[in-house]
DNA sequence: CAACTATTTGGCTACTTAGCCAAGTAACCA
DNA sequence: TGGTTACTTGGCTAAGTAGCCAAATAGTTG
């Protein structure tokens, strides 16, 4: 595999965790500080081990750290510069199919 | 659908459009300037089927715009902020499921 | 207009992913 | 020790995605 596509494979990863509705809500909500699995459940309204799952797959992508205080397991973000990552989604994500770039 | 959901999958569909490697690595191309389908296509090594679906995929995200002239099409970056996007990401992209931050 | 080139679209198969339920593990408490 | 809470893992099914081939479309050139 030629070298810039092992890169592109690597970065994608870390991508690929951020790709679904639920992963990136858990990520945004990150941003203001750890929260436990509970929490997080709450706050995508699904099953419990589909969150840990996403968890888990965050957290092997690099995008999370956990950290386990008695039962509970908190999570929060690796980096701090998904912030200005997801300020430039903003700009993209309401155009649609355009013919001049947003900036 | 609560409105912080629909936020986040509205920002997801952006994010899924680069959650490839080949499409990641198109991307990474595009930086340097827009190319046509075929020259893509060497890059990919896929078969243009293949790449125009990525690339109509990209478009529809809003990552990409796209611009015919003769028998060519042309593409490039929506946004110039992809760049900043990459470079956080090679922050994490190494790491592996490490317990301290990377930044 | 016919042949040619560049690109897209449709259709198919193989693979991957999301989500739920149920079972397992691990820390805490009575 | 036995129960309870918090979380993870395994197993399954349904849905989504990637890639190829073949056919369709659109601009170009003789």
């Amino acid at each position: 595999m030629p070298a810039n596509k092992t890169v592109s494979s690597k970065r994608a990863a870390v991508i690929k965790a951020l790709a679904h509705p639920s992963r990136l809500l858990i990520a945004e909500a990150l941003m203001d500080g750890e929260m436990c699995v509970c929490d997080l459940k709450d706050l995508v309204g699904a099953d419990m081990s589909t969150v840990s799952k996403h968890l888990s797959l965050m957290r092997q992508a690099g995008v999370l750290v956990s950290d386990k205080r008695g039962l509970n397991i908190y999570y929060r973000l690796a980096c701090d510069c998904l912030g200005d990552f997801l300020r430039c989604l903003d700009l993209l994500a309401p155009k649609k199919a355009t013919t001049k770039p947003c900036c």
